[in-house]
DNA sequence: ACCTGAACACCGTTCAAGT
DNA sequence: ACCTGAACACCGTTCAAGT
């Protein structure tokens, strides 16, 4: 734990902690969170696992690093030229896509709220908000309440793909949670009876879009 | 592991699955998450770490257990009296509550979607949904959207819980934030420069209720 | 300044042995 | 049937020692 400077004449395999993010992120994509540890990591990059340490405070720093890095990706997409309304559903697309292609950044963004991604996020969606004409007292709680839903989601998501990631495990995998959630008391649990039946055809991306325009919808009834 | 045979003349004393989650849930709200090992509960049991496998599966096993203890208590308000709109905010309100006064249900319901406790939260949400008159075939989205915002912000709520556990911190941590985000450049990030200044001294209740009723708000939008 | 790798203080989980 | 507690296979993190 120090502050790094850099200088020239460095050599070209030297540890950095954009290379240690790198592995960091290849190791989590390839083999899910559990498989992420010092060790691992000190074997993948062919140094002793204290020497980590030197270029990252700790476990939870690199964490938020490897967010970062690809939530900050994600965010440099250019939606100046799209209308506010669909500039939101485009960044927030992207943020599920992300998730898509790394289940861990869905786990990460929801246990650390205060970390470097989230604020990306929130400026990604605030100023559409305020493109939107979004009255200033109310754009905090709007794009408070639009990201926390994105990150509920997130988790969610990232909860399952992180357990089954194959498209096809998924399916039987949410199958296997609707039998379980029928074999309630239909009496008792009409409702999660009538969902279970809808569980494992439905499609996340399409549900997620719903509830962003559910929020756009009530956003709009707000500024009537 | 094994299935428990209830039978009568137990020891007072004996260990079971209700006692340990008892256990557990005491040592989650005094010393926190990281707090709950099978060492410490053996010894608040005053029994060997190995006899809790007896009654309990794993670990995760008795984080669900633990959460749906708490999210159970919480669902057998009756609201049967209330008109939907009135009934779905005391449902969520009741949650968040929860989630105030025991911060680790907030980790462990995002961590795991499909785990008993949220049964009953979808249950109670999608029978208020249902009363509201929404479509058959838009309850699902509307539930899920619900029950996904609850869990984000909660999540978030959790973590900085986690960290600073008495209000005073609280205000004091949120803060830290906003002055860690307003050190951003203000013409690259200008919503996070303003949202920053409201930061320490927004209410998160209000807060939250404000984005419930944004959804009731679309919800009632798409019935138009 | 940066890296090494053994050592420390933990974990969850298992399992032979007891009652 | 239920409980004990040592043992196993790990962790994140530290730190004296090297270059």
């Amino acid at each position: 734990m120090a502050a790094k400077v850099r200088r020239a004449g460095r050599r070209a395999d030297a540890l950095s902690k954009e290379r240690i993010v790198e592995a960091a992120i290849e190791i989590l994509d390839r083999d899910g969170e559990s498989a992420l540890t010092f060790r691992a990591l000190a074997a993948r990059l062919s140094t002793g696992s204290g020497a980590i340490y030197w270029h990252v405070a700790d476990k939870n720093d690199l964490l938020d690093a490897a967010t970062d890095a690809v939530i900050s990706r994600v965010m440099t997409e250019d939606v100046g030229h799209e209308a506010p309304r669909e500039a939101i559903r485009t960044v927030a697309v992207g943020v599920f896509d992300a998730i898509d292609a790394h289940p861990w950044v869905g786990t990460q963004l929801a246990r650390e709220p205060w970390q470097p991604a989230m604020v990306h996020i929130f400026e990604g969606i605030g100023a559409q908000l305020q493109a939107l004409g979004v009255a200033e007292g109310a754009q905090f709680n709007s794009a408070s309440a639009l990201v926390s839903y994105l990150l509920g989601l997130a988790a969610q998501y990232a909860a399952v793909m992180q357990l089954v990631p194959r498209e096809t495990d998924r399916s039987a995998f949410l199958a296997a949670i609707a039998s379980r959630w029928a074999q309630h008391d239909p009496a008792k649990y009409p409702f999660v009876h009538q969902i279970a039946a809808q569980l494992p055809e439905h499609d996340d991306r399409e549900q997620f879009l719903a509830g962003i325009d559910l929020f756009l919808a009530g956003i709009d009834a707000g500024r009537a």
